[in-house]
Formats: structure tokens, C-alpha cells, sequence
RNA sequence: GCCGCCGUAGCUUAGUUGGUAGAGCGCCGGACUGUUAAUCCGGUGGUCGCCCGUUCAAGUCGGGCCGGCGGCGCCA
């Protein structure tokens, strides 16, 4: 069944006079008089339907006792009004209750802490469908852009054996009479991709089990990942920016509105066209040490050193050539300088910091064992990941791109877990 | 793993030196000739997170537990 019906944000006021049939849910109600105002909302935007007692006595008597969030498919007249919310509405004759709702639990003064205990009905909520909405174009955008390019889309496995981050906490399972983990990366199987597709791409959702109580941090978020063969990380920053730039002028233009619902400066997501800047980690302890910051040579930004950072830039940046000891023990070392990784995060602006994590990838055999070995690890974890670098090795580079971080600073939302469904915090699995 | 904070009605909350819980919103009923999260009048609604203790008396003081929140570290 397929309900015959056209969407709240389709009646123009040019359609005066034509009779419509909507369904959907009852967004606000306002009583006066003999007069009943149903604002409908579906997932389009809304309408407000009017309902008169002299018009239709029925139709009236059941908008009347109708509650917030009822599902119903309302019939009537479209008459453009200027005193309509949208400048055009529904005088309804008809409306048909299919699931009336006594009372809604969400108020004007639920708390996001109620809000994120009721999420499968905070869902209902339009400001809610505009990040999906946005999250969708994002990724729509991004799916376009790597067809063009000629990457493929590639989908490797969830359940895995062992750790990308050597540090990094995995959500352990049982897999029958072994152990599993839920992935915390796809790159590894990205890598051996590459040596059939060169080019390869996945977007899959990513396990940390760290209790991580951060705005920026989620157990389970959604991760693109790009790997590619023959790409040195210069060349992998342009592919970054080329996809981020094009991520965020495609959603500019489909999704203008939604965006508009949440922040009302756009220039930083203008402003963010290649080339993206580029500064060593050099440079920002440099920056950072001018502004009075106590960090040295060496020393991982915190949270605090990456904001200070981000309030340079008014667009998305790179950060290039980390201290190799801070960094994951694939990376490639840097052959200038052996006190630093071919690494680069992406940092976006406003006090947002890193969206994406990259680096030329080590490729080659001995020097990976070594590093396996350094960060206190068994190679013997890690043979079909090392034969990679026995049959056929080639220069290579990829990066992740956490889906969440991206919307949250195009929308500048104070959480990440605003830009998931169902988010899931070291606190909360339900719903 | 570390530091800090909070649990009172469905929601948001007030509650003084310890004296027996109050409001707004929602909901229900009524009024109102066009409302914009309408307005006005009336009503409904409480195991004060849980346990133990101090006390004549605990929402309030003390201890423990549970749940959640903010931040750090780690990262995308």
C-alpha cells in the first residue's frame, strides 16, 4: 500500500484551489474558536491545515481531539494566506486519525539527556532529519566524487583478529571457539586490496571500546576510508582535499536549507576549496609556543593545543610529518628525517580539529617488523598483513575520514552524537 | 584510566538554619471569529535515584551503591 499523497513542502500557493491529500504527523495544533489549526509535518517540512466547524462539523470534531505527533492523512483545499506559517495552507474538510497519540513524551523543555533516552522518538523531529539529511548529501557527494576519480567501492569485513591501533581498545566477541573483534579500521584489508583494485574505497562503521568522554568521540561511528597504490602522501593530500572540497560545495548547494537551520555563517564552508594549508608539526608547535603554550618538540597535541591551532585557519588544514613514536606503527617513516612519519590529520576550522587521520603507508617488509616489534607487538599477529610487503610491494597511502566529525563541524554541533542515529557512547547502548 | 558535577511530577525545575513538597510546560475540562511553541480560567499529577545511618523529625546531614552528565587522555 502505497498511500497516494504529495509532500507538505510541495504546496506552492500558485496550487490555490486544488484539492490535496497529505499524510503525515501533527506537528503543532492550536485551537480558536470555532477553528482548529493542524501544522503537519512530514519529512519534506510542514503545512498548517485549517479546520472549520461550519465547513466540515466531522472533519472539525476529529482535528479537534487529535494529539501531538498522531499519524494522519488530512484532505482539503489549498488556499494561499499570508497569515500561514508558509504563506500557503490546507482548508481541510477530511481528516483520517490513524494512530491518535494521547501525549507526546518530548516537550519544548526535554534536556539532551532525555532527548538522547527517548532518541527513537526524537527522531520525529525535523531538525533531527536535517543532520540525516546533510549526513546523506555528504556522503552522496562523496560517492560521486570517487566515481569520477575512479575509485572502487569495496566492502571489507567488521568481524576481524586483531588491532590496527597498537594502543587502541577493542570490543571483543566470541567468534564459536575463538575470539573476535568488532574493526576498529578497515585500512588494513583496504591495503590488501589495493594490489587488484589500486584504488579502493569503503565506508564501514568503526568499534572503539575506549571511554572516550568527549564531544568528538562515539564507540561507533561511521568511517570512510580511502587506500591507493602508487600514491606518495603528497598525493594523498590532494585527493583529501579534492574530496572533502567537493563533499562540502555539493551539500552547500543541495542542502542550503538544513544548513541554514544551524549555522548562519557559511564561510568557512565556502572558503573550503583546494589548496587546503599545509604546516609541519614544526610549524604548529612553533604557532603554539608563540601563544604562550607549554609544549615541546615531540609532544602530541592535547584537545586544548588542537582548538588553539584550529582558530588560525579559516578552512580546513593539514598537518603533516608527526614524531613517528606518536603515531600507528604502519605509517611510513619519513626518509629525510627518521624522528617523523609521511602522516597528516585534516583539521577543520572553528575549534573542530581532526576529521581525517592519514599517511603513506610502510611498505617495506623488515622496516614494518621492526616498527611491529618497537610498539611492543608480535609480528607473528600480523603475517597476512606483512605478506602484503613480500609479493609484489608497492608505495601506497590511504586515510580515514570520521563521518560524524565532518557533519558535526559543517553543522556546528556542540556533539558529535548529534550526527548518528542512535549514538553510542561508553554510557549508552539504548536505544 | 583520571578530575569535576548532577539525580525532586511525563518533561524543565524551586525547596532557606532539618519541621512533613511548590511552580512552569504537558495532559484533561471549559472559554475564545486566524492561531504562529496562541491566550485566559479550572483540574490532574510525587516511592524527592536506591540502601543504611544520625535525629523526636531527613528532599535537606553522613556513608555506601546505582545511573547519568562535563572535561582530560586516546583517536576519526
Amino acid at each position: 500500500m502505497m498511500i497516494e499523497k504529495i509532500y507538505c513542502a510541495d504546496v506552492k500557493p500558485k496550487m490555490e484551489g486544488e484539492r490535496v491529500r497529505l499524510a503525515g504527523w501533527v506537528y503543532r495544533k492550536r485551537e480558536v474558536g470555532n477553528k482548529v489549526f493542524i501544522v503537519l509535518r512530514d519529512s519534506s517540512g510542514v503545512i498548517q491545515t485549517i479546520f472549520i466547524k461550519d465547513l466540515s462539523e466531522d472533519a472539525y470534531g476529529k482535528a479537534k481531539q487529535v494529539g501531538i505527533e498522531s499519524s494522519v492523512i488530512i484532505e482539503g483545499t489549498v488556499k494561499s494566506d499570508p497569515r500561514a506559517p508558509t504563506g500557503v495552507e490546507i482548508q481541510a474538510d477530511k481528516i483520517e486519525i490513524i494512530q491518535n497519540v494521547e501525549f507526546f513524551p518530548i516537550t519544548k523543555d526535554a534536556s539532551d539527556e532525555f532527548l538522547l533516552d527517548v532518541r527513537h522518538l526524537h527522531l520525529h523531529s525535523p531538525k533531527v532529519g536535517s543532520i540525516m539529511k546533510v549526513k546523506g548529501t555528504l556522503m552522496q557527494a562523496a560517492r560521486e566524487w570517487l566515481l569520477q576519480d575512479g575509485w572502487y567501492e569495496v566492502f571489507p569485513p567488521i568481524l576481524v583478529t586483531g588491532a590496527v591501533e597498537g594502543g587502541a581498545t577493542l570490543f571483543k566477541l566470541k567468534y564459536f571457539d575463538k575470539e573476535a573483534y568488532l574493526s576498529q579500521s578497515a585500512q588494513l584489508y583496504l591495503e590488501a586490496a589495493i594490489f587488484g583494485l589500486e584504488k579502493v574505497w569503503s565506508l564501514t562503521p568503526s568499534f572503539r571500546a575506549e571511554k572516550s568522554r568527549t564531544r568528538r568521540h562515539l564507540t561507533e561511528y561511521w568511517h570512510l576510508e580511502l587506500e591507493a597504490a602508487w600514491m606518495d602522501l603528497w598525493d594523498l593530500l590532494k585527493v583529501e582535499e579534492e574530496l572533502v572540497s567537493y563533499m562540502l560545495q555539493r551539500t552547500l548547494e543541495v542542502r542550503k536549507k538544513e544548513i541554514e537551520e544551524f549555522r548562519k555563517d557559511f564561510t568557512t564552508l565556502k572558503n573550503s576549496e583546494p589548496p587546503f594549508p599545509r604546516i609541519s608539526y614544526d610549524e604548529a608547535i612553533d604557532i603554539l609556543q608563540s601563544k604562550g603554550v607549554k609544549i615541546e618538540w615531540g609532544e602530541d597535541m592535547g584537545a586544548d593545543e588542537e582548538r588553539i591551532l584550529t582558530q588560525e585557519f579559516d578552512k580546513p588544514f593539514f598537518v603533516y610529518g608527526y614524531p613517528k613514536h606518536i603515531k600507528a606503527f604502519y605509517m611510513k617513516e619519513d626518509p629525510e628525517d627518521s624522528r617523523k612519519a609521511l602522516a597528516a590529520d585534516m583539521l577543520a576550522p572553528e575549534g573542530y580539529g581532526e576529521v581525517i587521520g592519514g599517511s603513506e603507508r610502510e611498505d617495506d617488509y623488515n622496516k614494518l617488523v621492526q616498527r611491529i616489534i618497537e610498539e611492543g607487538m608480535d609480528p607473528k599477529n600480523y603475517e597476512w598483513y606483512l605478506d602484503l610487503r613480500k609479493y609484489g610491494s608497492v608505495p601506497h597511502s590511504g586515510f580515514g575520514l570520521g563521518l560524524e566529525r565532518l557533519v558535526a563541524w559543517v553543522l556546528k554541533l556542540d556533539h558529535i552524537r548529534w550526527a548518528t542515529l542512535f549514538p553510542r557512547t561508553p554510557s549508552r547502548i539504548y536505544p
